[in-house]
DNA sequence: ACGGGATATCAACAGATGAC
DNA sequence: GTCATCTGTTGATATCCCGT
């Protein structure tokens, strides 16, 4: 996809913009080279010892979490949902892919997820209270069901990548999974790159290329738009690798998050930027 | 104060539209 | 006609709003 001048002088002045104000990004964690260090790298939460919740991707456990991660957020509702199922299933020993497995497991997941969801928040210190009550949708718990059926594959397809040099041969099996949607038959798309990234960001795999790593989600796009940089609809994996490889192209080893925060900037940038 | 219906929100999907 | 892109619909659920 063409990247023309002008798109990399707003993309530069983004940049600027968004690294001045990092620090006050609840969400962002930026390194001393100006990268991004990732999303689970610290959540800015403490268990009720005060230790910080984060996930290790060199354990089992916690990429199996972070896959959970990605399922939650692409829900409806409120991010801070994801993070606090994830944060309770880490916390309460229920981070295994076997206990996933077992069906009268998830099935009992989904009738106790209100007292699951008031029993995280009593055992979290919020650096960062949550906006909204914490709930968890019904629908995730049978996804993460169907992680776990697929979890060897998964985790075979990442190796071959790996040997291959070659992420899209896992992207394009995630993608072939059907149930890790909100129905039944739905699949995931949207939020595969951010599984990637954070692979990259933790250098768990060392060959992931920065292309594939950034996230084209409603409110990436929706600034992209505002800023004039063209950028095409995700909706298929082509399209969506296209996106990524573009904003990777603009941002650097920032990924979308400029774009991402662009809104919490409170830009009057734009007006100057676009002719 | 409480329950039920309406509304807003989001991503994925499928059908429609457009370019060649 | 084929392929890619655009648009509208779908479905779950949190929140809002209103009547009781």
């Amino acid at each position: 996809m063409f990247v023309s001048i002008e798109e990399k002088k707003i993309a530069h002045r983004l940049v600027e913009n968004f690294l001045k104000h990092s620090e006050k990004l609840p969400y962002v964690n930026i390194g001393k080279n100006n990268e991004y260090l990732g999303w689970v790298k610290d959540f800015n939460l403490r268990d009720s010892e005060g230790r910080k919740i984060f996930l290790d991707l060199a354990k089992e456990d916690d990429l199996f979490l972070l896959f959970v991660l990605v399922l939650g957020w692409s829900r409806t509702g409120p991010w801070e949902n994801a993070v606090n199922l994830v944060s309770y299933l880490k916390i309460n020993g229920k981070d295994k892919p076997s206990y996933w497995l077992e069906e009268s497991n998830y099935l009992s997941e989904i009738n106790l997820r209100q007292q699951s969801a008031e029993l995280i928040y009593s055992q979290l210190q919020y650096e960062i209270e949550p906006r909204y009550k914490i709930s968890f949708r019904k629908d995730t718990f049978r996804s993460i069901h169907v992680l776990a059926t697929k979890w060897d594959a998964i985790i075979n397809k990442l190796e071959i990548s790996k040997l291959r040099s070659d992420y899209t041969i896992f992207m394009t099996y995630l993608r072939s999974v059907r149930g890790l949607g909100k129905l039944p038959n739905e699949k995931i798309l949207k939020k595969i790159p951010l599984i990637l990234r954070e692979l990259r960001c933790q250098r768990i795999f060392k060959n992931i290329p920065g292309e594939l790593c950034c996230v084209a989600d409603r409110r990436v796009l929706g600034a992209a738009q505002s800023l004039g940089i063209q950028l095409v609809n995700p909706s298929n994996l082509s399209n969506l690798i296209e996106c990524s490889t573009k904003i990777y192209k603009l941002m650097g080893d920032l990924y979308d998050l400029p774009l991402f925060a662009y809104k919490d900037l409170g830009l009057k940038m734009s007006g100057h930027l676009i002719r």
